[in-house]
DNA sequence: CTGCGTCGTAAATCATAGGA
DNA sequence: CTCCTATGATTTACGACGCA
């Protein structure tokens, strides 16, 4: 289950660990204004439309694979919630 | 209910750091497998139960841990030794 | 082959607990 | 109390792999 990149150095121990590509974009974080109407957006609905997507990015200023992507997380979020949520019920 | 309920929301806006021994276990699994330190997710499910936390506690300390530690290997030189020595001990039994 | 889905994670950042 | 650092949680961005 080798995932981003693996090094090549057979002595240090963080050798075999993953490790983001170099090429990877710096995390940025998003602006409340934009974080607010992706929620809003995802309140319509949980899964994007090309279109929507399109109208999404150009209006809040993002790539239309920043949208896609936080829309992904945004799912990933919503079912930790409810796996946390039902996790701790168990008592 | 609601009184419940607005506390349990309260529980989980203010976090705990976790009890000495639930950070020596995980330091324990964490020490001694640090050339692949990523528990499956039977592995994490163990750890929980016996930290008493959660799943997503365990994937979030060792998340944590890794990139800490990655980053200053230095800092946890005399953590990584003492654990080192520990796991030896308890394998000598 | 495309293209978007989930899953698990890296790395940065946030929030605040806790100690000097 | 004020600073300051440690620590747990959350937020962006991908790689790996799945499915249609």
């Amino acid at each position: 289950h080798k995932e981003e990149k693996p090094e090549l150095d057979p002595n240090n121990p963080v050798a075999n660990w993953i490790h983001a590509r170099s090429t990877r974009k710096k995390r940025c974080p998003y602006t409340k204004y934009q974080t607010l109407e992706l929620e809003k957006e995802f309140l319509f609905n949980m899964y994007l439309t090309r279109d929507r997507r399109y109208e999404v990015a150009r209006v809040l200023n993002l790539t239309e694979r920043q949208v896609k992507i936080w829309f992904q997380n945004r799912r990933m979020k919503m079912k930790k919630m409810n796996k946390d949520k039902s996790d701790s019920k168990e008592s | 209910v609601m009184i419940l309920r607005s506390r349990f929301l309260d529980a989980r806006r203010k976090r705990r750091n976790f009890s000495k021994q639930a950070t020596e276990i995980l330091n324990e699994y964490f020490y001694s497998h640090l050339s692949n330190p990523y528990p499956s997710e039977e592995a994490k499910e163990e750890l929980a139960k016996k930290c008493s936390i959660t799943v997503s506690q365990v994937s979030n300390w060792f998340g944590n841990k890794r990139i800490r530690y990655k980053k200053n290997i230095g800092k946890f030189q005399e953590e990584a030794n003492l654990y080192a020595a520990k796991t030896a001990v308890n394998a000598a039994h």
